[in-house]
Formats: C-alpha cells, structure tokens, sequence
DNA sequence: TCTGGGGTCCTAGGACCC
DNA sequence: TCTGGGGTCCTAGGACCC
C-alpha cells in the first residue's frame, strides 16, 4: 500500500507562508528569468494561465485581473520542502522523497486508520509549516498518484469528483463502482507516465479514460508503445511494478544551464558564461562526494525567433581521468564550447553537463575510517585539498568569494547581456539570517 | 522585446566481435 | 537473384517527470 504526498501549488504556497497577503489572490511564481510560469495558484489557474506559459501572454491579466508574478525563489523553496519531507517521513517506515514537493510513503502493513493517518499529516504540515497538502493512498504508485490527483481535483474543482475524496483520497477503500466512476471520469492524460505525445496516440486508438485504458491489453499495448507504458497499464489494473526507493543512486549526471536576458553572439561572454556553469557543477559534483569522466557543453539559438539562423551544436569531451577539480571542469567546457561556436549566431541559451559520474568507492560503502581523506583527495597534485578549500571559503564568505578568472567578476557590476530579469525575488526567510521574516509589535 | 531548469529511463541504430 | 547471425557496447534522441 502507498501513500503519495504533495504539496498543492508548491512555490506559491510557500510564499503565502510568509506574505500572507497574497491567500486568494492569483499568484504565479516565474522561471529563472522571468521568462515563464512554473506555479500557479488555484486563482491564476481559474484565469487560464497554463503551466510553462510564457509570462509574456498573460502579462495584461497582472492589470485586468490582478494576476501577481514572482520570481523564482528556489533557495526558500528547497528549505520548505525539506521542512515538508521530514514532518511526513514520521507517518511511516520508509520514504522515497520524488520531488520537491512530493513524496511516496510505504504503508504496507501499516495498522490503524490510513485516511485518519492521511489527515493528521495533512493537518501537522499545514500547522506547523503553512503548506497545504494533499495524500493519496493505493495499492501501487500509480494508482497512488491517481488518488492525490482526485484529492486535488475534487477539492479544487466541485463536482469533479465526490466532495468526500477531497485532501485525502484512498482508491482501496472505494467499491468497484465507485473506482470505475473515478476512473471514467479521468482523462489517461491525467495519469502518471502518460504525456504530450502518447495522450493522443491513446486517444486514437479508442482508449480516452483511465478506465477504457485500465480494461485495456497491458501486454499489446506495450508492444505497440513501450515498456513503460505497459507498466502503467499494469499498475492502474492493481499490480505494483514499481517499489518504494528510499536509498535512490547518486546523481548520473549534473547539469547547469540557463536561458540569456538577451542573445549573445560574441564568444567571449559564452566564456564567461560557460565557466561559471561549469564553476557550480563542480560544486556540487564535489558537494556529492563524486567525480567525472566526460564534460558536455552546449549552445543554442532559440527556436521561438523563427527567423535567426538556428544553431544548436553539443559537444562532449571525455576527461584523461576521472576529476572533480573546477580548473580541469572549465578549461574542458571552454575546450568544448571554442569546438562548437560559430559566429554571426544569436545564442539564447547554454549549458553545461558532467557525464559518466563515479562516487568514492570507499565512501559509499561508508567505511572511511574518521580523518581518513576521500579517494579521490589522493591525487599527488593535492587538487583536491584546493577544491576543498574553495569550497570552504565560499562556503564562509558567500558564493563566488573566491573563484575561476574566465568567469569574470564584470557581471556583477556590469549588466552583462546574459544576466537573467529576476523582478521580484522574495527575501530567502528561512536559509538567510539577513533575510530573516521581520515581526512587528 | 519577452518562451524554465534539472533530472530519469527507454529505444533504435551503428560499431564491433566472433 | 541470393550476400550469416547473434551478442555487446555505446550514443543520440525522444518521452516523460516535476
């Protein structure tokens, strides 16, 4: 039996937690660079604004409908859900946290109440953290994420599903009928692992609800679409495919990119860029105890400006030996990135990828002996003990106190082309003492 | 003017081997 | 005319997730 908990409008409901003023206001959070919306709350949801849209098409509802747009804030975030993450791994035995904002609880013979269970844990996170939530309980993960559909769906939407299925849904508990209901009324769209393009290959085929797809030939359908999707089938008949992980493997690659504030053409500002991207995947290649055997960099035009020449080139660059030093990070990434550039391209957009990830033996296995230096702090050049020196200064003195030179400090004074629009960050309340909430008597 | 960022897994096809 | 077959490994690209 599974539970899935997520947290309702993630990023806006964490800034509710500390502008309260914004609670039945339509609010949408923005990505990077205020390009896009990546949240919505219910009220920006009721106006049309769709998830990914670009903000610039539904900017006139900010003075026709007093739609508010806030810039990402992903350190408050990342607080709040490890806030979040902790309060439920107390409802049981194991946790696989999926996301930001949602994790999966493995309530096999669990004893006792779920629905009690699923609302006292609704009720602490909303208490203690200001986060709304809504659990989802099955007997497979697929179902399980179903379930925290309904709980959303029929809380947001009256009349969508039962009012009783609200918050807190369990599919187990529902008749045959009742779930088949559920079911019909749930478009396969709807359900986990099924996206953009094989919605409406479904569709065409005859199969438009969960339940038609439910009753449908797991094993052809597999054939015709893909394993994954034969899983699925699988999973909303009642049959788990997939587990609780709750030791997942560290990262399989790293990546940094950004879109640019405006085109850049020139290859010394990718420079400066690119070595910055490849300065922060190395930060946390280190942070996870890991090194890497290849770097991948790219570039790219953007595909909305129809009428640029596109260019959008990668390059991969294996490394002599497996590394984690910044220096040997960016001076791979720029020996990519000058492989790559053309001129006379308006580039919109870069990034950079470490490849083929391998951890320190040793200390995954957790037998490093105290004082013990890591594998890879062995190196004869004593590489490592820099890193780990830079880290330690950035990490006292704030980021980028010390730091690569082809990344250049000109971007902080300057208003380079690819410095990213962040119009209205909220402060970081709960990581940063300097931006601590202020309370009035 | 303005269109996110960071991941995972699967598949198809080519290179290579015996 | 017909031009082996089966296996592994690697990579690029696609689909999906949030």
């Amino acid at each position: 039996m599974f539970a899935l908990v997520d947290v309702n409008n993630m990023y806006v409901s964490c800034e509710r937690v500390f502008r309260p003023a914004l609670i039945g206001k339509p609010v949408v959070v923005l990505s990077n660079n205020d390009g896009a919306c990546i949240a919505r709350s219910d009220e920006a949801k009721a106006l049309g604004v769709k998830m990914a849209q670009p903000w610039f098409e539904v900017k006139h509802l900010a003075r026709s409908a007093g739609l508010i747009a806030l810039s990402a804030n992903f350190e408050l975030y990342g607080d709040m859900s490890s806030r979040m993450m902790a309060l439920a791994a107390a409802y049981a035995p194991r946790q696989e946290i999926y996301s930001i904002d949602e994790c999966f609880l493995d309530f096999e013979g669990m004893p006792g109440d779920r629905i009690a269970a699923g609302y006292a844990l609704r009720h602490q996170v909303l208490r203690w953290l200001g986060l709304p939530t809504s659990v989802g309980f099955a007997a497979t993960k697929t179902l399980a994420k179903l379930a925290n559909h309904v709980a959303k769906t029929a809380e947001r939407k009256p009349g969508s599903y039962p009012h009783a299925l609200a918050q807190v849904c369990d599919l187990a508990t529902l008749g045959p009928d009742a779930l088949d209901e559920v079911m019909r009324r749930t478009d396969v769209g709807d359900v986990w692992g099924i996206g953009r393009k094989t919605a409406p290959k479904l569709h065409d085929m005859g199969l438009r609800t969960v339940l038609e797809l439910k009753r449908a030939d797991a094993a052809r359908l597999g054939r015709q679409l893909g394993i994954v999707l034969q899983k699925t089938v699988c999973e909303l008949q009642g049959t788990p495919c997939l587990e609780v992980d709750d030791d997942p493997p560290a990262r399989q690659q790293i990546l940094c990119s950004r879109s640019f504030g405006n085109p850049v053409t020139e290859l010394p500002e990718l420079v400066e860029v690119v070595s910055g991207f490849a300065i922060r995947v190395a930060r946390r290649l280190r942070a996870q105890q890991g090194a890497c055997n290849a770097v991948q960099v790219f570039i790219a035009t953007s595909p909305f400006r129809r009428h640029d020449r596109q260019h959008a080139p990668t390059a991969t660059l294996p490394l002599p030996r497996a590394t984690a030093d910044t220096r040997a990070l960016v001076n791979a990434a720029l020996t990519a990135l000058r492989g790559i550039y053309r001129p006379g391209y308006r580039y919109a957009k870069a990034g950079v990828v470490l490849l083929d990830l391998q951890v320190d033996r040793r200390e995954r296995e957790g037998s490093l002996e105290l004082f013990e230096e890591p594998e890879v702090a062995l190196q004869p050049d004593g590489r490592r003990d820099l890193m780990a020196t830079v880290d330690a200064l950035n990490e006292r003195f704030g980021l980028d106190a010390v730091s690569i030179a082809s990344s250049s400090k000109r971007s902080r004074n300057v208003r380079s082309a690819h410095a990213s629009r962040q119009e209205s960050r909220s402060p970081r309340y709960t990581t940063r003492l300097q931006e601590v909430v202020v309370a009035r008597a």
